[in-house]
RNA sequence: GGACAGGUGGCGGAGUGGUCGAUCGCGUCGGUCUCGAAAACCGAAGUAGGUGCAAGCCUACCGUGGGUUCGAAUCCCACCCUGUCCGCCA
């Protein structure tokens, strides 16, 4: 959400940073909406004050017992203004942000020019895509091994869902706990277990609505958490914080629900692309001033991650075309899938930069002021798409998994998953 | 789900139609006093919006949204939340 006085002071620029999104300029219709706002809020105040002084007047006649002027009083008043031009401040002020909540963050001078993601810039890269010979694509490994059910899942659920068993559903946990392990350990988040459904403001602060609601599922009035960040990032929602001299960090393992619309006869095959999976989130609350380096800090967390489970990956640093609509800036993480081979999204680390802060009204306080926070969020890392990867690059010529040394203690000790 | 009770400024807690943005206490900040501190005393202090070069002025905000009224923290309606009891339940 932006400052509607910035774009006052500066609506040139306003419209230049959208134009690096490929958004026609916005900055004429927000500034006249704005000031049929303020010419309705002049008008409704002017006529308010009138009348409180009216009414006060007819207070005091009515102490004094003075029937005729009280009579004369209450006349000027009917005549001072009818309910609608009263209401018409809150109308046009309504107006105004909705018109608002549709516009995306400003990008942050690092970002590469680009319409869409062919225009990302690779920043550095772990290991070098391997080749393997007949790599089998993480399905055929599970459903050979007997692990993996995307039939039963259909039948029970429909598409977009999977059914895991045995080791493998084992080794979903074990990916899951390390991770979440590794984030609360060394890394200093803190754990938090969050509703999966959140209501409507909520949605709402971190921009999954007004814009993406047809992403969401939704039961009865809540939604169901497409990522962690949701309510990990409201959790300063609508509160002034003391000033976090270090970032408050947080962290979560939770289930995310996406309905995928608009995926339609993508990545069908397999489980890259479902309706649920786990993921370990981390949220970072900070001052302006420190959300560049905790950034890159978190990026780093997210690294570490597939590093030590000895999967190749590279930096992307996102464009502006393929910037999502909350985030000034985007690193993704993409894993290599030898099965597959090609490059995967696993993670995706964001600075908000105040956008979600100002949509959410979270502060802190610093002497006078109180200042908007900046916001980040990045994976932690996706665990579903982690489980791909590493059954991808750890697979067996005879079609088991070798299961990564931090793993084995969330395994029983068994060091592969193997049909016999 | 049902029945009561209640939601007021950082906290506690008054206020049931007329200068109430709101008595008071605690806490906070500034000052006086003191070698220094405590105590005591004096004073300051909410948020958002509009307007103005500025000092300032104006408007709104007493859970949320409507309504009644010239005028609502106070009356009416709906909803949300909290507490207690009952029912149900992992």
């Amino acid at each position: 959400m932006h400052d509607i006085r910035f774009i006052r002071a500066n609506p040139e620029a306003f419209d230049a940073a959208l134009a690096r999104r490929g958004i026609e300029p916005r900055s004429r219709i927000l500034l006249d909406l704005d000031a049929a706002r303020r010419e309705a809020v002049r008008v409704a105040e002017s006529n308010q004050a009138h009348r409180n002084e009216l009414s006060r007047d007819i207070g005091i006649a009515l102490k004094a017992g003075d029937r005729d002027k009280v009579a004369d009083l209450k006349a000027m008043v009917a005549r001072i203004a009818d309910a609608a031009s009263m209401n018409l401040p809150d109308f046009r002020t309504k107006e105004l942000e909705a018109a608002l909540a549709f516009d995306p963050n400003i990008l942050d001078p690092d970002v590469p020019e680009g319409r869409d993601e062919t225009a990302n810039v690779v920043l550095n890269q772990h290991g070098t895509p391997a080749t393997i010979a007949n790599a089998r694509q993480h399905f055929e490994l599970g459903e050979a091994l007997g692990l993996m059910d995307f039939e039963a899942a259909t039948r029970l659920s429909g598409s977009r869902f999977v059914v895991l068993k045995g080791a493998l559903a084992r080794l979903e946990r074990a990916l899951g706990q390390w991770m979440l392990n590794t984030q609360t350990g060394a890394n200093g988040y803190t754990e938090v277990a969050p509703p999966y459904l959140v209501n409507a403001a909520t949605a709402f602060g971190t921009g999954q609505l007004p814009k993406f609601e047809e992403d969401l599922f939704k039961t009865g009035d809540k939604y169901l958490i497409p990522t962690a960040e949701v309510p990990l990032t409201n959790l300063v929602a609508q509160q002034i914080i003391p000033e976090p001299t270090e970032p408050l960090r947080f962290t979560a393992l939770t289930p995310c629900f996406r309905s995928e619309a608009g995926s339609a006869g993508r990545d069908t095959r397999g489980m890259l692309r479902q309706h649920q999976f786990q993921k370990v989130e981390m949220v970072s609350i900070t001052r302006p001033e420190d959300s560049a380096a905790e950034h890159e800090r978190m990026t780093a967390c997210a690294e570490a991650i597939l590093t030590e489970l000895g999967l190749t990956w590279r930096r992307m640093l996102l464009c502006a075309g393929d910037t999502g609509f909350g985030a000034a800036k985007t690193y993704d993480l993409e894993v290599w899938l030898p099965g597959q081979q090609a490059w995967r999204e696993i993670s995706s680390c964001s600075n908000c930069h105040d956008f979600q802060a100002r949509r959410m009204n979270a502060r802190f306080k610093r002497g006078k002021d109180s200042i908007f926070v900046h916001t980040l969020n990045g994976s932690g890392v996706a665990v579903g798409r982690a489980l791909i990867a590493v059954m991808e690059t750890h697979q067996q010529p005879d079609g088991s998994i070798s299961i990564p040394e931090p793993l084995r203690p969330f395994m029983g000790g068994i060091e592969k998953i193997s049909s016999t």
